[in-house]
DNA sequence: ACTTAATTACACCAAACAGTGTAATTAGGT
DNA sequence: ACCTAATTACACTGTTTGGTGTAATTAAGT
């Protein structure tokens, strides 16, 4: 029998410090001995967890859309008025730019896309098409005959993308 | 007497292979080496032109704003419908998102801000307020008659940033 | 033609940094 | 207490790159 040891402690540090350094620094000034040195693990752990800086950049973004799907999920609620909880949606959006960290996060992570078109690429195999809580909603409000929409999924891009514009991308740039 | 030759001509070579250079490549990917190749000119002439490669960058956003400035001059005309020149003012900002190379510069920039907060400062007080054509319009409109605008100043900072988020940002980010 | 400002070729420095190899050490599971 | 997976310390490589010093060369203005 294989002897396994828990690494998700260490690997967690890890990542913790990397979400912090980049956000501190930026992905290019924020160096794996850095990274190391604030995860108090060696940068030859770091190296064992993840293979290289832009693997561990990946990894960053997974945790970070990891939580933000955990938070997204809104059940539907047949007794309550559509727009009541199509506000809380909305709120979602908006609860993000009123948190700094996460402002910052993204900041940084938007910042990463666009100079480095390779990684961005990866980001989005990994990372991409999260489905949503709101098209799982709006499935449930049509199956309960409150709403006609023919295309769910198209429905959930757009209303995101006006609460973006509006609530995200505003703030963001000041 | 002091005896000059005109260094323009080199100048301007250096800056615009700046532009391209780091559309192409980036702010930090592209070398003072592969600049200077790219504008026929040796290393050191790169750097007796500009001392560092952040004062390029400084000199080359200089540029594009220059140019900017130049076209957002549309007189005022008495005897034209107001919206008919407003709408002018506003396509000036759909014609940026039309123009590749002009978005492809802005994306740069706009990344280079994000992960280069020092030259984002740098950056800001130099192009700092460049005041635009349209206040001057608006002010002409108000002296025509035609206008009734306390702060003009006010006005045409709100109609700009309508018409950014409109027009500008939207195709930025897709 | 002469002067000299501008440019060039080229060698060089120093710092930063991703990533590796290895032998020693630690600590978790049994 | 023992086994060994995980971690560490550390030295090292190789590359990239911003920036400089200098002596030679070029070409514009008179």
């Amino acid at each position: 029998m294989v002897k396994q040891r828990d690494k998700s402690k260490k690997r967690n540090a890890i990542i913790e410090a990397a979400v912090h350094a980049f956000i501190e620094m930026g992905f290019d000034r924020a160096s794996m001995d850095y990274i190391a040195e604030k995860a108090e693990a060696s940068k030859r752990t770091v190296y064992n967890h993840f293979e290289s800086k832009e693997v561990l950049f990946n990894a960053v973004i997974q945790h970070f859309v990891q939580q933000s799907i955990e938070e997204k999920q809104i059940p539907y609620q047949a007794n309550v008025p559509l727009e009541a909880q199509l506000n809380k949606f909305a709120e979602l959006k908006v609860g993000i730019s009123t948190n700094q960290l996460k402002m910052n996060f993204m900041r940084m992570a938007f910042g990463v896309m666009i100079t480095h078109p390779n990684i961005a690429a990866q980001v989005m195999e990994n990372a991409g098409n999260n489905d949503d809580g709101l098209q799982a909603w709006l499935d449930d409000a049509v199956a309960d005959g409150r709403l006609i929409i023919e295309d769910t999924a198209l429905a959930s891009e757009v209303f995101w993308s006006m609460c973006s514009s509006a609530f995200f991308w505003m703030p963001m740039l000041q």
